[in-house]
DNA sequence: TTGTAGGCGTTATCAT
DNA sequence: ATGATAACGCCTACAA
């Protein structure tokens, strides 16, 4: 067991372990920071590092990182932090900046706009060496800026093309996986609902589900519904096609999330699936096995995500020219399937 | 639009916008940070204000923090941030700190204890005031006590007694609430599927089990089976339950991720709920509703927990004597009654 | 092989 | 009403 310093009188400073050392506080710093470039003597050496164990001495990361003028902190401003598919970007990014020694700060994008103060607070000069924005579809463009301006910055899954680095997921890629799975199956009457507007997100995976249904060749129709994010914007969504004459027979739904509140809708109407109509949603999840029935999804890779939105950053601070625009294909989507879809009815269109 | 310093050359210091102000560097800080006890001439203050502005000047919180020796940043060292519950704490503590203009680091409590060179990191003196630590039920005890060494510390239900002020929520009184309201509805055969070995909070939710049936009066059968916080977990036990010879006709599951895995089983099993099956789970989520059948769930002030633990922290870096345990008993625990509790059937035992 | 001195940007104390 | 100075704790030329 390490003496406890116990809490009781100031810390010990680089010079309290230099002076119980005999030596000065050039060589303690040196030594106990590996310099290879000083050359002690083997006992000195471990004097030092004797005293400094014993003192219980950690030094002050402030004053090492004002006179190094770097914090070896990042900050992470998240859009909806209680959505699980953002936590695991947020590990994705905590763990490769743990890797790269270095911390990680979280704020929220909605009090962060919402309060200019805070977004002063958050920036507050040298505290952060960089930040990585994953602010969602909102408005935050005036946000993106200020922040920018002041820090090297890295976007993820951005709406907007702001002149700043940003990292995607091939959105595309994966609404044309889940489309062509429902095609393969045999479907043709296939509707989309996406998420809010405006979202390039949504739009990228609507654009996949519209070029798989294109290829398939027999003329497709499109049809698309705008929702959200949420669950309850899913449960709304399957509201408004059970108000149809109609249903298709099968559903793109643009995230796993969304698709909670449709599956729940569609068994609460009696609509049973896969029998009657086929889901599948974009992201997995450890719940989409535990939905009203189990949910077919695409994965795609979130934690990669925030590791390469990690990762551009740190090489961007190591000096590096960052390419400003990554789309992460590798891994690339994968099909989940589970109970929610199957082949059509025979008697359906 | 205030005017861009521009990201080239290095940013503006007190010192510079004093120089340009015209006065000390002295006059500058004390304008700026709003000092009342500091007398200028009101052009001065002007002035002064102008120039800041006009450089974009951004004060440093590293040079600021070591010489006030505070950071005003807290340390959230968390465990399994995949759970949406733990991610409602952590909303709770970031929330209560922003409002006290106090930004949140986050760290994983495994990554911390597998690696001490991580955790030196993190503490790093001077980076931050206080810690709070939510660690789940592992083995953490060397962690705690080498983080509460250096800092200021606050446990959230942490599993021992530690010398260190603790928030807890009222488990106990939880798991009285879900068994109750299954005993109303009529059953005596009840089963508990709790959490991990050793837990305390398991422990805790299943005494306000027993209790329950005891004060229920007829010769109550105590029933309760070990499993874990996951949804596997949740599947595990339930297969065990499915190899009994009979189903008890209630289940109360500890935690609703645990009881997603339980409904999940259940249903391949063709055990209908809540007829040949009532279940019931402690902790109330979004996708509680969304499960193989709506979760009738016993909601507790998760968000709430955050807050107060920061709160708490917050008070102690302020001076005050913390009270060493808490219990979190408002907004006391709420059952929200979905369809997977009903009365036994009818020839039931 | 080791030490001296200066400065990172701020703020508090004391002086004018 | 304003300024000079020192100090927070550390690192690093440069000197010895």
């Amino acid at each position: 067991m390490p003496t406890a310093p116990d809490k009781r009188g100031p810390a010990p400073t680089l010079r309290d372990v230099a002076a119980r050392a005999d030596v000065s506080a050039t060589i303690a710093s040196r030594v106990l920071n590996d310099d290879p470039s000083v050359r002690v003597r083997d006992d000195t050496r471990a004097r030092i590092h004797e005293v400094a164990q014993a003192l219980g001495y950690v030094p002050n990361g402030l004053a090492r990182s004002l006179r190094k003028s770097r914090s070896d902190a990042i900050g992470l401003v998240m859009h909806n932090l209680a959505s699980p598919l953002n936590t695991t970007v947020l590990e994705g990014v905590r763990g490769r900046c743990a890797d790269a020694g270095y911390v990680t700060l979280v704020a929220d994008s909605d009090q962060l706009t919402v309060d200019s103060s805070r977004l002063r607070t958050f920036l507050a000069r040298g505290r952060l060496d960089g930040v990585i924005l994953h602010v969602g579809y909102g408005h935050h463009d005036r946000l993106i800026e200020e922040v920018s301006r002041h820090l090297p910055a890295v976007l993820v899954n951005a709406d907007l093309t702001a002149p700043v680095p940003a990292v995607r997921l091939d959105d595309t890629a994966a609404g044309r996986l889940a489309t062509s799975h429902l095609i393969s199956l045999g479907h043709t009457d296939i509707c989309f609902i996406g998420g809010p507007e405006g979202s390039v997100t949504s739009l990228g995976r609507q654009s996949g589900y519209e070029a798989a249904l294109e290829e398939s060749g027999r003329q497709p129709r499109i049809d698309a519904i705008r929702a959200g994010w949420g669950p309850e914007d899913g449960e709304a969504a399957a509201l408004e096609l059970l108000r149809r004459p109609a249903l298709p027979t099968a559903i793109v739904v643009a995230n796993v999330v969304t698709a909670s509140g449709v599956l729940t809708v569609l068994r609460s109407a009696g609509v049973r699936v896969p029998d009657d109509i086929s889901v599948v949603a974009i992201h997995d999840a450890w719940f989409a096995k535990h939905l009203a029935i189990p949910l077919t999804t695409v994965q795609l890779p979130l934690f990669e995500l925030g590791e390469t939105a990690a990762g551009l950053l740190l090489g961007t601070l190591a000096g590096k020219e960052p390419s400003d625009r990554v789309l992460i294909t590798d891994p690339p989507p994968h099909l989940i399937p589970r109970e929610s879809t199957a082949a059509p009815r025979a008697g359906a269109r």
